[in-house]
DNA sequence: TTTAGAAATTGTAAAATATACTATAACTTG
DNA sequence: CAAGTTATAGTATATTTTACAATTTCTAAA
């Protein structure tokens, strides 16, 4: 095995190279969340410079000692108050001038989450946190427009091949409600027969012995998604396909 | 519209938060290639601290001038002597020590060609360039060898929903050339006749009027892949699928 | 109590695809 | 020309998808 140089050497090589270490980096999060009716995603006001009262996506430097998945929880639940949930990496965007304020590359991550389950109260320097309908979204700071574009493409990919969708329902839901919610974020119809056969052929819901309240026709059966089977299946092969 | 706020203020929230402003950015390229047989990455053996002598992928530090799409070309033909080709960013890892030197977040691309095309030449502190195959990897410099393999199953995942294999062949192929690619990728083995049906019925490779040639057997057919037909069929919501 | 309305759920026949083979064609080399 | 090797075409069956139609089950109004 081949041995790593000596410390004083890597100090020297470093003080060469000092220009280069003085990059910013920041984590920046694309919430989605569902009302049953549209996609929409969680944006926070700006109570600091710069991009003062600016709508922007919860973000913030990375510390200096602090792992960028670390630093992304952190971020969130500052900003937002929202807990410890799953976030994915969606992208990085390092283009030179994309910050006022030195050069700062971000990592950003996405996430999905029952609107429900949360309420995002601002803290720190966030001065509002809201949910936003996708389309009435307007000028961002940064390039946070640009990111939210290019999480939504991802998604509507993503969800095709992978059952993200769940997480963006209430832990129990009905055929019709999941339906609903893939003809949203694909901007399709499905008949719903045929949709109901597909899904149900893959195993992957659990059926409950309780039915949909308050509704103003026939109740539905709830089912709820097997999250241990579907790792059973993909570890076989299997292909989720919507 | 908000305002931007005074310039001077920037400079002053700049100075409270220059900690933040220490940190390197890097890029990495894992370059898959291809050999009629084995799939293999681009990998160079590094002629500078630290880790000098080990083996790594292809990357260097980002100019603070430069965007990180365009560091990784230059990066790329400085050590390897490849040209502008087409590279897709992969995920960025952000582990606090993961590099000896200072805190280096490093953006990873990779990208797919054709073997017979380029011959990677070292340059730069890259004190060798060569093609390894998979299965042969060591130990290699900082988390050189994780990144691989995230890429290697991104490569897997990816290349059954879109039809990126035809970057590994060369620009005319026959059938069986392209099955042995994805028997390769995917670790399995189709039916020959089914596959050939599978792949025509997509119309996407534009048969040619020419033949394979020095081969001692009957010579198939050669195939060009149809760029401009795929993306007309990803228009109308068709999805791949092999 | 009955009935209309609204979905949920089930069923079905035809069309399209996938699968497992078989048969034949076209080339090279001895 | 025969043997070897792979390409290509074909086919019959099984499976899946699709486009509907029919039936069930609830609420709310009559």
């Amino acid at each position: 095995m081949v041995q790593l140089q000596a410390n004083e050497d890597l100090i020297e090589s470093r003080k060469r190279l000092d220009a280069y270490f003085h990059f910013g980096v920041s984590v920046d999060c694309v919430v989605f969340g569902y009302d049953g009716e549209n996609l929409q995603v969680l944006v926070i006001q700006r109570g600091a410079a710069p991009y003062l009262g600016f709508e922007a996506i919860p973000g913030d430097l990375v510390h200096p000692e602090e792992d960028t998945d670390v630093a992304t929880k952190r971020v969130l639940h500052d900003l937002t108050g929202l807990p410890d949930i799953y976030l994915e990496q969606l992208s990085t965007f390092g283009a030179v001038h994309r910050h006022p304020m030195g050069r700062v590359v971000t990592v950003v991550y996405y996430a999905l989450l029952d609107k429900n389950l949360y309420r995002p109260k601002p803290s720190s320097w966030a001065s509002e946190a809201y949910w936003k309908n996708l389309d009435e979204l307007g000028e961002m700071a940064f390039d946070h427009r640009e990111i939210i574009e290019k999480a939504i493409s991802h998604l509507r990919y993503k969800v095709q091949h992978q059952p993200l969708g769940f997480e963006l329902l209430a832990e129990e839901f009905t055929l019709a409600q999941l339906q609903q919610l893939y003809e949203t974020i694909l901007n399709t119809n499905f008949d719903k027969g045929n949709f109901r056969k597909k899904i149900l052929s893959m195993h992957l819901l659990i059926p409950l012995e309780k039915m949909q309240k308050e509704v103003r026709h026939r109740p539905a059966r709830l089912y709820r998604f097997d999250q241990k089977r579907y790792h059973q299946l993909i570890q076989g092969g299997f292909l989720f396909e919507v």
